[in-house]
DNA sequence: CGACACCTTGAAGAGGTTCAAGAAATGTGG
DNA sequence: CCACATTTCTTGAACCTCTTCAAGGTGTCG
């Protein structure tokens, strides 16, 4: 186990606005920085948490990029998420607790440890930080509603394009670039987030950059027309005007 | 607005069991009772609440049955999930302070308005309460975990056969048969939840009619074979041993 | 009883998968 | 640091599942 026990200073991690609640008062800051134990370093490929696992913490990714995954019995595979800093993971264990799906990381990651009974007693205490663990499982909620609509609905071309735009949009709003992105991810595990076949996804990219919309050189992806993507998600059928 | 000033009593609620945290002291009990204000009727057809409308309260389900679904302006249309009594609805809301879906009654209907703000007070005192709130956003998450893995990796047939099984298995949960039931929902409605088209619902009912597995009269269902369906969804491929 | 919504079934077609082969990139060990 | 093994990606061709379009049947409600 990589636990680290470098005491964490939330008030100056350039992700506060991302995983805390905002504008908090000086002694409610000092209750909540009590809610992140450690931090925790992960490698690549190796697993923060497993199904089966039991639940103890959630974690706000530091650095690093995950994905999450279900595995069942029978040899089906589902991502079911691909998670980047400043973004909670392990909400699906409160439940039972005990993990029902894989957090891996995808590249070499940090994340801060919050053990879930210390956030419930904290947020007892602290009524921003409560309405903030309601919107962060809200969020996830909605989110998973949105990849419902997308597999439910969407053709492969759809589902690509939604995700490039998913994925730069999040990346723009932590300073990257609006139009480059490198995927951490292998085409396999898009097509399983996006219910499609390796070799859709990787047909889909090559007709993207055939139709000038993006340059993509392996994991490196340059979008090189924006609107079009958006052409693509939102243009199913005008029929029904 | 069908609102009813009803006293609501949870203590003398059939379904206390489902919607509530279990255990409670009495005095605790009584403090639970102040988070439902109060009961709200809703005729077939007529929507709970609706994507953009303001959000205030989450609703527990006393009778009838409920789909939620999400529509975008492009004119596509997703069933999110079907809810039956005991069932929490309205997570959706709390993290932009507005729904982003609609919960029409396919039945006449039944709720218990829980108030957010007074449920996060109340949440704030009962410890009971608050982690109750919390299983109940994490088992939607992973109920919609489910659903991801069933339309990015299921093919029809196991698709109708997961939903039918997990309908009955709800249903038998609240004391009805496990091998009889009454659809709330047209072919259309399951289509769009299950990502098939109500052509293709139709036809794998009909085939598994032919297969033994079901009898089908319009919106009664008998299953006659469960463990058949449990093969059906269970049987992607055996390949991999 | 008639209108309307819902369901079933057939035939043709499209989109995605499967299988297969080869190319490119990445990582590893000598 | 280079060579080799492995993983990842691309592309083609045949196939299959689900969709689309169409028509007719069934059930329900005013």
């Amino acid at each position: 186990m990589n636990v680290q026990t470098i005491k964490v200073a939330c008030a100056n991690c350039n992700l506060r606005e991302l995983c805390m609640p905002m504008g908090l008062n000086p002694l409610e800051m000092e209750r909540i920085e009590e809610v992140v134990a450690v931090r925790r370093k992960i490698k690549r490929g190796s697993a923060l948490f497993s199904n089966g696992e039991k639940f103890t913490s959630l974690y706000a990714i530091r650095t690093g990029f995950f994905k999450t995954c279900i595995a069942t019995e029978d040899g089906r595979d589902q991502v079911t998420g691909f998670q980047m800093a400043g973004e909670i993971i392990g909400l699906d264990g409160i439940v039972n607790e005990h993990h029902t799906c894989d957090a891996v990381a995808l590249e070499d990651a940090e994340v801060c440890v919050m053990p879930f009974d210390r956030l419930e007693e904290i947020s007892r205490e602290v009524k921003a930080l409560q309405n903030h663990v309601h919107k962060i499982m809200s969020r996830e909620i909605v989110r998973e509603h949105g990849v419902m609509l997308l597999l439910g609905s969407m053709r492969a071309e759809e589902r690509l394009a939604a995700f490039l735009l998913n994925l730069v949009q999040r990346l723009h709003a932590r300073g990257f670039s609006q139009s480059e992105l490198i995927l951490r991810m292998t085409r396999e595990e898009i097509g399983s987030y996006l219910g499609l076949k390796l070799e859709t996804v990787s047909r889909t990219f090559s007709k993207f950059v055939e139709d000038g919309i993006v340059e993509v050189k392996q994991r490196h992806v340059h979008i090189l027309d924006t609107e079009a993507l958006k052409r693509i998600v939102n243009n199913n059928q005008q029929a029904c005007l």
